[in-house]
This record gives structure tokens, C-alpha cells and sequence, in this order.
RNA sequence: GACCCCGUAGCUCAGUGGAUUAGAGCGUUUCCCUGCGGAGGAAAAGGCCGUGCGUUCGAGUCGCACCGGGGUCGCCA
């Protein structure tokens, strides 16, 4: 649903008023100059981003046209090279043929121009489009469980979504959060029977979740010998089904004691999610589903009683309803997505949920699929791979390795402080606190951030933690040294004089502007793959641009008070793009660190 | 047994069909503070892109088969 060819986008962003972002525009020149020449077919401009070594901005590979032609593509792209007219003020600064390649470059003056200007009219809201204008889109992500603590496996989906979400928002997109709480099922049963068994925690916070967790484990352990305890516990469960109002009344209280807890983190990961519906909240549609599914012939209730789906798509087999009568947890999501169509509409519905599903997300959509409800809505699972150990083993409660969400940033937290404190000695101590919090909570988040979600992880701190390179930490000291120069300038009495902009074609210079102008197709990509570390590839780009100029380019004590304000232009745009770049990411940039 | 994901530098990762040099970071070895924040910058060394066939003018990238690692497969979520 969003191009990915860069001649579709110019084309695209040509009928959409209000986007004139200067590699579009660029783009847009490009090919209306080559379709002006009326010596290639349109259908065969394919314009690429040539590689770092070639000293160009945008490629025409001359192969096809020349095929399609009869001529060489060397032959053909120095005739084009020659005989091209370009816009004299433009973006395009020059045309060349190299091989069988027709290069253009851009004109750094107008970049220079084009790109600080649009930074500085749009703000905090750079990169944003319109590309997905009067579409809604649904993100399920996080889904934590009741009466339990949010550990590792609910970290990557939380911060993966958020950035999903924040992405698909820059985009233009109405994009709706819902948390699909694991609030039900026969598990929540035992929940409620192990409280009354042995009485509410009277801890508060993470602490009564992880006594819940414990009361928890000692009532399945107790149940494993005696089956009247897990008969009571399967009591709680349909009493709860059927509403029952001290069921219902403890369930709440559960629900109510998680969400607090997960609140905590979630403010501290930059995380909002609009809707926390719940599987709960399905329950009064599934009898419906289960007679919907068998309607339309895609399931059976076999001889034991239970409804089955099979031969689905080459699928397994698999159950809508258990032959005790109970429904599973694809039942209710069915009735999930159902709800979602009716409720939101949405053009899309995008699923964060860890890589051993991808089965049962497979079947569930080519169930909803079956039951007639796929047209005009695409269903994807974006399927985070699992976290390991230090020594490559699963994380698990049983195995007493279990990493908790609250306690890895409080954990982080604390080491950034001790940086911090050796290398920031003088600043006050709220703010080392609130410099420590957004390290260590950004360099947990960039860690799953940083590389493609589907890989495995395995926890390691050190490298987690790391404050050079490719970490989060890096990225917020740049964006601090930005801000630091900009605060010096200010202290000086001034920022500069006028705006010349076109002053700024020193090569790093140059590069860094480049790298700033790429954050909307960056946006663009990192929807169409579902990938954040789209984004965090874009701001480590610019973070190094950046740190290449800061080097070679005195900003403060520039040669002349000309050159002097339209670096301070610069930075400000780099300062005010990677501050947006970072909150895609959910990662806060302190003023100074 | 079937299906899904992964295999690129010692380690962690980009590279989603096109240019005689496959890119980063960490680690290793060297440099750079009489210049704005050294949590920086520059340089070197380090690769039969898991293996083998194929498709193509061209394959790390596409297809098939193997090998190695992770995962899933009717009454849990």
C-alpha cells in the first residue's frame, strides 16, 4: 500500500499539495526533465539511490531503455547526458553519464536553501506527510497479563508498536493503539481462586504482582496433586465467563493493580495506547463467531464435540471451540478482528506479537479470511524474535532467569547515573536524575530498536548500555552538542548574521544536509517494512554527518559572521530533526548530559 | 515428518536484482584537544556474503537442494 519505487513516490507526492520535501521535488525534476526529452518510455525510469562511492544523488540505469531502443546504455546515456535540459533553479545542479548510468546531483546551495527551511517551518513535526490521509490503521501491541508483571516478552511488542505507531502517525495515518490485555481464559481462574485462598497482597505496585505471581505458582503446583483445587480454580473461571459480580469485582481489582504498574512503564518508555479493550471484552460475541465460522462452512463440530477448522490453506488443523464447550484464545480473536473492522474501519491491522505465533496468526487470518471478512483490509504479522540469556538460554520464571520490564530500567537507570555522575559532576542532581532516566531508559529502548525485529536477541548489558557507536547514547550526546553550541551562541549575544544559506557547501556540510533531507523517505520505508531500525539507521547517519562537521567545521568562531549564522542554521535543523528522530523512537534528548 | 525465521569481518548488525573498492559499530593497532562537549574525529588491519547447483548481460540480493542455529504444529495464551 505505500510505493517503494523512488519514481512512483515523486509522482505520488506530485499530486499531494502541501509535501515538497527537497529529495521529492529533486526526484520530480529528474524525471520530468528525462520524460521532457521524449527519448525514454516512462514506463521503463526507474530512478535508484546510487551507492556511498558515486559521486551522484540519483541514478537512470539505461539498461532497459537502451534494450527496448537498440542501442548501447553507454551510447544512450551520454546522447540523454547531452542533450537534457534542466530547470535553472532547481534542484538539480548537474547531469553526467557515467557508463551505462545517467547521474544527477543535486545543487547544494538550493538544498542548502530547501532543506533548512522546511526543518525549521515544520518543527517537532519534520518528515510529516500525508501519505495516509482518510486511512485508519489498527496496532495491537504490548498485551501484558493480568495479575503478572511486565517482563522481557512484553518489552520488545510495547516498544516496537509504540514506534509503529509513532511512524504510521508521521505519515499522516488515523492510527489506533489497542492493548490486548491477557485478562481471560482458564488461566485467569486459577488467578482467582489462589486469591481467595490465600488473600490479597497487601504489598502494593510490582511487589503484589509478583506476590500474585507467586500465590499463583503455588496454587497450580497444588492443583497438580489434588484436582479438586483445579476444579475450584476451572469454578472461577466460568463464574467470572457468566458475570458474577464478586468474580468480576476481583477480576477488576486485578486488572485495575496491573494497569497502574504497567502505567509506570509505559510512561517511562514514551508509550500511549488508546484502547486497553481486552480479552475480556470479547467474550459476549464468540458464540456468535463459532456459528459464524460453521455458516459459511469453513468449521465442524466433530464427533468429541468440538469445532474444528481444517484444510485451511494447507494449514493445520486447528480448534474455534474446545469439546467441553470452553472457546480458545483464537476464538477470541476472531471476535477481536470483527470488532476492529466494525468499530474502526481501518485500511490495515498490524499485529506486534512475538515469532512463535506466526502459526497461529497464519490460521487466524486465513480463517477471518474465509469467513468473508478480508476485503479491503490488509492483516499483517509483524514477528519480533525472541530474547536470550547471557548463555543463550530462554528467559523463564521457571528457570529463575526471568528478566522484569521495571526492574531492566530501573537497572539501566542506575548505571547511566554513575556515568553521568563521572562525567556531568556539575550539574544539578535533578537533572543527572532526569539525564540518567532518559539514558538508560533510551539505551534499553535502542537496543530493540536498532536492528531488524525479526532477529533473536540475547541480553548482553554491555552492550546494551554502550555509550559510543551505535547506542542510543550517542545519539542523545550529539543532539546535546547541538544544543550546546546553540546555547554558546545565544550567550555571545546573537546567533549570526542573516541567512545565508548558500554558504553551506563545504562537504561535510553538504552531507549532512543530505542526510537530514532523507528522514521522509526514511519514514516512508520504515511503514512500508514495518522496521523502526529504518529510523534509528537514519538517526545514526545524521548523527555521524553531524560529528564529521562538528570536526571540520568551527561553527562559533566560523570565518566570517555570515558563514557563522547559516551553520547555526545547521545545527539548529540537526538539533530539531534528530530530537524528532529520537521521539519517533520513543527516545527522550536531554539539552545537555 | 511438515511448515516459519535466521546464517554477511573475531563479536553485534545494515545491505529488499544493477557501477572493477560488500558497508557500520564493538574489539585490535596507530594518530588528532594553544578550535564549539574526547560519551567525539581520522586511519589501518580484518570477508570464497553457510555449501552446491540454477535463472540472468549481471546474484550477498531471485529459485531449488543440502548443512548449521532458533521456533511452531487440534482441546494453553
Amino acid at each position: 500500500m505505500i510505493p517503494r519505487n523512488v519514481a512512483q513516490l515523486a509522482t505520488l507526492n506530485a499530486e499531494r499539495p502541501g509535501m515538497d520535501y527537497a529529495l521529492e521535488r529533486f526526484t520530480a525534476e529528474v524525471t520530468a526533465a528525462i520524460a521532457a526529452t521524449g527519448r525514454v518510455p516512462l514506463d521503463v525510469i526507474e530512478l535508484t539511490t546510487p551507492k556511498a562511492n558515486i559521486p551522484a544523488d540519483l541514478a537512470l540505469p539505461m539498461f532497459k531503455a537502451a534494450k527496448a531502443l537498440g542501442v548501447s546504455p553507454p551510447q544512450l546515456a551520454a546522447e540523454l547526458a547531452a542533450s537534457i535540459q534542466l530547470p535553472a533553479t532547481g534542484l538539480v545542479g548537474s547531469v553526467e553519464a557515467t557508463g551505462p548510468f545517467l547521474n544527477f546531483s543535486l545543487n547544494p546551495e538550493r538544498l542548502a536553501q530547501h532543506v533548512l527551511a522546511t526543518i525549521q517551518a515544520q518543527g517537532d513535526a519534520y518528515g510529516a506527510q500525508t501519505l495516509g490521509a482518510d486511512q485508519t490503521v489498527v496496532v495491537d501491541y504490548s498485551a501484558p497479563n493480568i495479575a503478572k508483571r511486565m517482563h522481557v516478552g512484553h518489552i520488545r511488542s510495547t516498544i516496537i508498536g509504540q514506534a509503529l505507531v509513532n511512524i504510521y502517525r508521521a505519515l499522516g495515518y488515523r492510527v489506533i493503539g489497542d492493548n490486548h490485555l491477557g485478562d481471560w481464559g482458564k488461566q485467569f481462574g486459577v488467578v482467582l481462586a489462589a486469591i481467595e485462598r490465600e488473600g490479597k497482597p497487601t504489598t502494593e505496585g510490582e511487589v503484589a504482582l509478583a506476590d500474585l505471581e507467586a500465590q499463583y505458582a503455588r496454587y497450580a503446583a497444588a492443583a497438580k496433586d489434588d484436582p479438586a483445587l483445579d476444579e475450584h480454580a476451572r469454578h472461577w473461571s466460568l463464574r467470572l465467563e457468566q458475570g458474577d459480580a464478586d468474580a468480576r469485582a476481583l477480576w477488576q481489582w486485578c486488572v485495575d493493580l496491573t494497569m497502574t504498574a504497567a502505567q509506570r512503564n509505559y510512561d517511562r518508555l514514551s508509550v500511549k495506547i488508546d484502547h486497553a479493550y481486552g480479552e475480556s471484552f470479547y467474550e459476549p460475541m464468540l458464540a456468535d463467531v463459532i456459528a459464524q465460522a460453521q455458516a459459511a462452512g469453513v468449521a465442524f463440530r466433530d464427533e468429541g464435540g468440538a469445532v474444528v477448522v481444517e484444510n485451511l490453506q494447507k494449514l493445520p488443523t486447528f480448534l474455534l471451540q474446545r469439546s467441553d464447550g470452553g472457546t480458545l484464545y483464537m476464538t477470541r480473536d476472531v471476535a477481536t478482528i470483527v470488532f476492529r473492522l466494525r468499530e474502526f474501519a481501518p485500511r490495515a491491522l498490524i499485529y506486534v506479537v512475538g515469532e512463535p505465533q506466526t502459526l497461529h496468526l497464519r490460521q487466524l487470518f486465513a480463517l477471518v479470511e474465509a469467513m468473508g471478512y478480508g476485503a479491503g483490509v490488509t492483516l499483517t504479522h509483524v514477528a519480533f524474535g525472541t530474547i536470550f540469556d547471557a548463555k543463550g538460554m530462554p528467559l523463564s520464571t521457571r528457570r529463575g532467569n526471568m528478566v522484569y520490564l521495571e526492574a531492566l530500567l530501573d537497572d539501566a537507570v542506575a548505571r547511566a547515573l554513575a556515568v553521568v555522575e563521572q562525567k556531568s559532576p556539575e550539574l544539578p542532581e535533578a537533572e543527572k536524575l532526569a539525564v540518567a532516566e532518559a539514558v538508560g531508559v533510551g539505551a534499553v529502548v535502542y537496543n530493540d530498536l536498532y536492528q531488524d525485529p525479526k532477529r533473536n536477541i540475547t541480553l548482553d548489558w554491555e552492550r546494551m548500555l554502550a555509550t559510543e557507536g551505535n547506542s542510543a547514547t550517542y545519539l542523545q550526546y550529539s543532539h546535546a552538542r547541538c544544543v550546546s553550541i546553540l546555547r554558546r551562541a545565544n550567550e555571545d549575544g546573537g546567533g549570526g548574521v542573516g541567512d545565508a544559506l548558500t554558504l553551506l557547501t563545504h562537504p561535510a556540510e553538504t552531507r549532512l544536509l543530505k542526510h537530514l533531507a532523507r528522514l521522509p523517505e526514511a519514514l516512508r520505508e520504515a511503514a512500508a517494512r514495518h522496521a523502526p531500525f529504518v529510523i534509528a539507521d537514519w538517526c545514526y547517519a545524521t548523527a555521524r554527518e553531524f560529528g564529521v562537521f562538528f570536526e571540520q567545521c568551527p561553527v562559533l568562531r566560523a570565518e566570517t559572521p555570515a558563514l557563522r549564522g547559516a551553520r547555526l542554521r545547521l545545527v539548529a535543523a540537526t538539533a530539531s530533526a534528530l530530537r524528532r528522530g529520537l521521539a519517533l523512537l520513543g527516545i527522550r534528548a536531554p539539552e545537555r548530559m
